[in-house]
DNA sequence: TAAGTGATCTCT
DNA sequence: GAGATCACTTAA
């Protein structure tokens, strides 16, 4: 049971997302938590990925992705949602990994909404000090139990870029499986 | 299947 | 300042 650690972060996005899945996502508000295992991700590479926001430059909303690998990349949208991101890699390579699942929720918007989520988390790192982190508590997801498909509402990037498997998740079982 | 929602970006 | 866009959800 460990908190990770900036240098995890600072790989690769395409090895930092799988390697999320099975991971904790937890939030600490004073007395109460909520700590769910990741189920699924979408991993954005940096300045060749069309999909990802960061590739039409550094803007007031995607400077974040730019920062150093470890901080959180909180966005709204269709005016609704707030996604959450955690951005990876090196300062001034902008890559983050969408969580858009953890156990017992579907979908990026809910699950912000689970976490109370929003744009006060944006560009803070994550640790525990902050209160919202992510932890490795044990679980181990295999390779083979980790599915691979394209992302979602990425159609506007081209076909070479919305084909990209960059969507990983999984169907571990759930908090049996830990305790 | 389509509408709702609002920040952001790209023009004028 | 106006208009288009958007990594989603819900209700039908």
């Amino acid at each position: 049971m460990s908190v990770l650690k900036k240098d995890f972060y600072l790989q690769p996005v395409l090895k930092v997302a799988p390697a999320l899945l099975g991971k904790f996502l937890v939030l600490r508000n004073g007395g109460t938590e909520i700590a769910r295992m990741i189920t699924e991700v979408e991993a954005y590479d940096g300045p060749n990925d069309k999909a990802c926001h960061a590739f039409k430059g550094l803007t007031p909303r995607t400077k974040v992705m730019f920062e150093e690998g470890g901080v959180w990349y909180v966005y709204l949208i269709y005016g609704m949602y707030y996604m959450l991101n955690i951005v990876t890699g090196p300062r001034d390579y902008p890559a983050a990994v969408l969580i858009r699942g953890v156990d017992g929720s579907n979908g990026p918007g809910k699950l912000t909404t689970l976490y109370g989520v929003n744009s006060r988390f944006n560009g803070l790192e994550s640790k525990k000090k902050l209160g919202l982190y992510i932890e490795d508590r044990g679980v181990v997801v295999k390779s083979s139990q980790i599915k691979k498909s394209p992302r979602i509402g990425v159609d506007y990037a081209g076909t070479i870029w919305s084909k990209k498997e960059y969507r990983f998740s999984t169907h571990m079982p759930t908090r049996e499986s830990f305790q």
